[in-house]
DNA sequence: CAATTTTTTAACGTATACATTAATAAATTT
DNA sequence: AAATTTATTAATGTATACGTTAAAAAATTG
């Protein structure tokens, strides 16, 4: 049995599945889709769809447009830009905090082995292997943030980017200085400098919007 | 007929009431409620009812408990911490953004007046009347700021903290400090410069959250 | 034929009935 | 009487019926 299929309600399970739906790609950005549709697609009723595009909608992923069907949403360049204006400043915070807590190597053992399978990932050539290892490591340091708005926050904001990062994934360089970025931040952390730890990681995360953007613009992804 | 009134849906009259009833205290922070009891009191079916119950939940004013009702957030001095964090964080980035918008004396008159109203209402000793221009000027500064998804997160979060910030209105000293504070990102912003308005607002900021911890402690409230 | 009005359609918003299940109470056992 | 099991209750989760209403189509008018 799926781990969906566990879940309690058939309401999580639509939130789930249809997120799955977004971030597969199935329900492509713009598209627009009537209660009834993803219903029988789901297969329940109207009832916990339509609880499902309300949470969904909360968290920016869909809009819901009466009579017109939800809309899933498509990130403009600027959008791209105001969520990472917002990630920037939560994550650099986050950083902060992790080192004014003064954790122990003990307990920044996953932030380290993070920026070591980056690097491994880099001299393997491997993007894919990278971008997970990046994740972890941007998890890592939200979580050891201690803030659970700042987590809560974070995470929606990238799953709204995460197809303009999936997209443009094999579109840069192998990220070198973005390695060093995350080695010079643990060691930040480490020391318990946490000036030094968020403004690393302010433009760590700034210098990643602005390829990003340009990115976007250079391919004419206008909406992704 | 009244604005409620007037609203399409019943599901959005249904969030509008809630929230209304939540901020008059007449739901008050850690109280339960079932779902066919805030039917009943807004005399509609629950369908509309549970809709509503989900979007607040989103917005953190509310905890759906199944079986148990639904909660009232009651906010500990630690949540309060957190928030005022990211509010914190994201007031400065807007002010930041505010300035490197190079905005018009008239395009700042806004702003300008609320600073005024706060100075007259502290000159007249009437703190209800600086809370309301204190608001002014925050939402004002952040709509400056041009980013939508500050503009929400905010929005959120000042409603979360408002009855703490009601609750100690009174107990404060009159805010002759705060007035200075606002003056000064005033003429930073103006001036365009970035870099002071992010530094004024964040230490303004952080002292507010230092002072409202510290009231909420010292009069022994241990959740709002 | 264009513009307007009327009619039709169908998607949504809501109420309601019912199934499900957690919590409580009652009964039974030890 | 305590512990366990069983039965009851009631709140929720879901499906469905139906009224409402925006959008589309058809009919009418100028």
């Amino acid at each position: 049995m799926s781990v969906e299929a566990k879940s309690k309600s058939h309401s999580i399970r639509a939130v789930n599945a249809l997120r799955a739906l977004i971030f597969a790609g199935e329900l492509p950005p713009g598209s627009d889709h009537l209660e009834s549709e993803l219903a029988k697609k789901l297969g329940m009723s109207r009832t916990p769809v339509r609880e499902a595009t309300l949470v969904l909608e909360s968290q920016g992923l869909l809009e819901v447009r009466p009579r017109k069907g939800v809309r899933i949403s498509a990130l403009s360049a600027d959008d791209m830009r105001e969520i990472y204006e917002v990630l920037t400043e939560l994550e650099s915070l986050a950083a902060s905090l992790a080192a004014d807590a003064h954790y122990s190597e003990q307990e920044l053992s996953r932030l380290k082995s993070a920026t070591l399978e980056m690097e491994a990932s880099v001299a393997a050539n491997d993007r894919e292997s990278w971008a997970r290892a990046d994740a972890a490591f941007h998890d890592e340091l939200v979580r050891l943030g201690g803030n659970k708005r700042i987590q809560t926050i974070v995470s929606n904001f990238n799953d709204q980017v995460r197809r303009a990062r999936a997209l443009t994934l094999h579109m840069r360089p192998m990220p070198q200085k973005s390695n060093e970025d995350h080695r010079a931040l643990y060691e930040a952390i480490a020391k318990g400098d946490s000036k030094a730890a968020r403004e690393i990681h302010w433009r760590h995360r700034t210098e990643a919007k602005d390829m990003l953007i340009n990115l976007l613009n250079q391919h004419g992804l206008r909406r992704v």
